[in-house]
DNA sequence: TCGTAACAATGAAACGATTCAAAGGCGAGA
DNA sequence: TCTCGCCTTTGAATCGTTTCATTGTTACGA
């Protein structure tokens, strides 16, 4: 079990000196080829691998981007995620991942973490009240880019969906196959993305004479809070249902929908039209395939990398808010009746 | 856009040697209440964070375990990364992610790079043959537990499900019900995984006379892949079809679903009975009901690390291979029609 | 043949935290 | 008052890499 080899080792091997095999690492052609050849020997011989620490150390940084979400488990981060890990290897930088669970303690646990590992910069879709952390951080030349929320353009860069127009979108259309009696689940509504998304709903709904919107709020953001939900709603009896459900995201939905279908016999779209937000891959596969609201997620994660990026190179860069409209997709599970032949 | 403070400027600002200060961070009963207090005030002010590269160059090692999956995107090790985290972060050490995405060049990429971050062990799902590569990190005190993979117990240890009988519960189950035509679908079969459970369900099928197996290789393990396969089945016309069809996971399955059930108008399970393996989520949310293969992934994620972490404190441990063996979930994609009133 | 420019290679210094042998300070007991 | 021992604090050395001013080498034109 011997101790991995240094740039020391590799010089000595190659009987040149440090500066020369870092030189070979970093700047191949102000070497040599003779002893580059050697070098490179020499490093292949002995198995040798760069300390990334000791790089960094020197380097005053890390090539490293933190990203901090709300939750991995949730489709639309992970694939958020996937696409800035994709978008930051074009610069040679990789990404630490924190999921904070919506906790604001875990937020704050990786947000240490990560400026302890000294990362370029932070990409996060905040919990709690960070901004005067994150400000401090900039100051000293660690920007941050939030995520999933419109920020204060005066001190972040942010990328974002506009949930309001998206809550909007989809309590139109529920109004526009001929629904009034509407319910929005979601919550808690501390979250912005799920007050946002209500609000637009309630925009749509005022629109409208004789609508209305009562809130269900939900205890989490789960397939197993939705059913919660949903079997809540059955207790009322067949009266009292809403003919209109739109849930703050797929996930809330799909429980809803198996809440009411399979257990309870409720059919969808026929006494209630349902839909979701995030447009997950299993809501085409759902009991009935679910109509959503999509968010580009991919563009999302590619453009907060390119913010980011913009705030690392300039010296006194302007901050942007990126703001991407959703787009509402149409599947069965508010395909009208009247649509139906 | 000032530095950031080393434990340097602290000892200046407190008046107290470079020595004293990191003592109050790793050994605060060696110093006096009156000196740490006056140290924490300091750091306090500066807002001081450890740099953890220097800290781990000095140490030689850092606080950190790379893990290696197939595929993030899947549920099964979004579950197990989870897991190990959590198992991780009781002994203060942090994971880092890398996704191979099944490609061995990606899978190479990411054992180069925690290398250079001197991860102090190794999780991985291995793709390629990288058995060599894992035992030389190995002989240089970076252990590696191998996660969903049988391992050679004289190389490495591992923890993995027994995918052989997975499999063989799967196609026993499908037998069972009185199906004799049956299909696997999966693919490809270089991933080991896949292969077992094949081997699994070839063993049940040899058990039963008149029944027969067929070998649908997909193009790769998704839910498209999965749509892919049902609709080239769907081409044949209903005589050739299977009555029992098996599929390496519920991604894959839930294509085949989506193909048969919402498109073509095959009955299931009055046609075709189904069933998948991992029994993730979503599986219960499906358009019917899915019935699976559970694996038990906290428990995978948590051996792991612990695995991993005897390897780590003993000198010479001896490698284990633990070994979980499925469960079978039965739901309506196989609940028999015998069984239904 | 000499001078000079271009190119190669050198090795000491620096990054920031930890460690540890050594020094300093203090009080108690002789 | 002196000594011994204990507790606290000190600061130089160390980890492995990069940087850069310096030295050494080569080739070419005058």
């Amino acid at each position: 079990m011997s101790r991995a080899a240094s740039i020391k080792d590799v010089a000595n091997h190659a009987q040149v000196a440090v500066g020369t095999v870092s030189n070979v690492l970093n700047n191949p052609d102000r070497v040599s080829k003779r002893t580059k050849d050697r070098v490179l020997q020499a490093i292949d011989e002995l198995g040798f691998v760069r300390n990334d620490a000791a790089r960094q150390l020197r380097a005053g940084h890390s090539r490293t981007i933190g990203v901090v979400v709300l939750d991995v488990g949730n489709p639309f981060f992970t694939s958020l995620v996937r696409a800035a890990e994709d978008a930051a290897a074009v610069n040679g930088s990789a990404v630490l991942l924190g999921d904070s669970g919506h906790d604001a303690n875990r937020e704050s646990h990786y947000i240490d973490l990560f400026q302890e590992q000294r990362v370029q910069g932070l990409l996060i879709s905040p919990v709690g009240d960070v901004a005067d952390r994150l400000e401090a951080l900039r100051q000293r030349g660690v920007p941050t880019v939030l995520v999933d929320r419109l920020a204060d353009e005066d001190r972040f860069s942010s990328v974002s969906v506009d949930d309001d127009a998206g809550g909007y979108l989809a309590a139109r259309h529920l109004l526009d196959l001929g629904r009034r009696k509407l319910a929005f689940v979601g919550g808690p509504l501390s979250i912005r993305q799920v007050s946002d998304r209500l609000a637009g709903a309630r925009r749509a709904v005022a629109e409208v004479d004789g609508a209305a919107l009562e809130v269900l709020d939900s205890d989490g953001q789960s397939v197993l809070a939705g059913r919660g939900v949903g079997n809540s709603l059955m207790e009322r009896g067949a009266g009292n249902m809403p003919d209109g459900i739109f849930c703050a995201n797929d996930l809330l939905a799909l429980g809803v929908m198996q809440s009411l279908t399979m257990m309870n016999g409720v059919r969808i779209p026929d006494d209630v039209a349902l839909i979701g937000y995030d447009d997950i891959d299993f809501a085409v596969s759902a009991v009935v395939p679910l109509s959503s609201i999509r968010q580009p997620t991919d563009a999302i994660g590619r453009t907060a990398i390119e913010l980011l990026t913009e705030e690392l190179d300039a010296q006194h860069p302007r901050h942007r808010a990126v703001v991407f409209t959703p787009e509402l997709v149409v599947r069965q599970s508010t395909a009208g009746v009247e649509a139906t032949p």
